[in-house]
DNA sequence: ATAAACTTCCAATAATCTTTGAAAGTTTAT
DNA sequence: ATAAACTTTCAAAGATTATTGGAAGTTTAT
């Protein structure tokens, strides 16, 4: 297969999947046709490359830098702004766990507390049902933080990283 | 606060993180009420409940019996379906991380694969920084299908349980 | 101070995803 | 065989989210 068509199948398939992730499909193919080029790009290249608009590029590139997933670079005697992703594989994980963390993680737990507190006082069966499963969900909602926590410290330990191979 | 408003409260707000993972609201709310609900309840119930369609709360009890997070039970003398909630927080983990996992990893997976292959015979700069990049993506996928795996096993293995609370 | 080169914002539009509700289908009791 | 009780389907409507494109804003060189 010839170059362009792999950053273009891969670019597409990226964009795809990215809306099962939650990520609108401009961000994801954006990063995706970053990941795969080696140099920086301007706002102009990608929106001729993905045929996007300016706006959108704008504000997906933005979303990018946010996220720690690309950089902006200039140029000596060049006024445009040029963006270049971060290649290093653990270091894009350790970004999208994060942010996920974030979105999905950290409200959950913040209802659940807040809920759990207002059962303190359960006194009939269904109160106590009520108050148990809350109990549990929040316990749960502790573990996944903790597996969180966990994988983002994978990257910087290898002794960890064996261990998990080991009793997996 | 009265079970009532506990319960809304759940049911509500878990709508609305569910939307931030990929999970329709409706699906979400109904699958709030059932985990408070210590009985089992009829399509009618969670309808006047939740004030949602009968297609709607249809729809929604089939895809949570797919999902294994709730059963179908009929009553002695009565023709109506009824449906309960797992409420095995252990269970329930299992089976949202197993959907995730299909929904979210195998397909990244097959992508990556199949346009690995059609790399075999990089020759420029260009192309092995392709090859590459599809590589280590590769890798890391893998690794989070393992992570998976062991999230699934976790459950089952107080051992390992420990051992993460240990190193983590 | 001006204009050129570029970036950002945001209201309008488009695309996508969710929900409704009525009609069709199925099952069960008589 | 019929009708009552219930479930399922699906096209249309509604709600939400993403994208566009032009206008406003900013920066830099002269």
């Amino acid at each position: 297969m010839k170059t362009d068509e792999v950053k273009t199948q891969f670019v597409q398939a990226w964009g795809v999947l990215g809306t099962s992730w939650g990520i609108s499909r401009s961000t994801a193919q954006v990063h995706a046709l970053m990941l795969l080029s080696k140099t920086e790009l301007s706002t102009e290249d990608i929106m001729q490359q993905l045929q996007l608009s300016r706006g959108n590029v704008n504000m997906v590139l933005r979303e990018l830098v946010n996220w720690n997933l690309i950089y902006k670079q200039t140029k000596p005697g060049d006024r445009k702004e040029y963006f270049i992703a971060e290649h290093d594989i653990w270091q894009i994980a350790t970004r999208i766990i994060t942010e996920r963390k974030k979105r999905e993680i950290m409200p959950a737990k913040q209802t659940v507390k807040v809920l759990l507190n207002s059962t303190n006082d359960a006194k009939d069966s269904e109160q106590l049902h009520i108050k148990n499963t809350l109990t549990e969900l929040h316990s749960f909602i502790e573990q996944m933080d903790t597996m969180t926590e966990l994988l983002l410290k994978v990257e910087k330990n290898a002794l960890l990283k064996n261990v998990l191979k080991m009793i997996s």
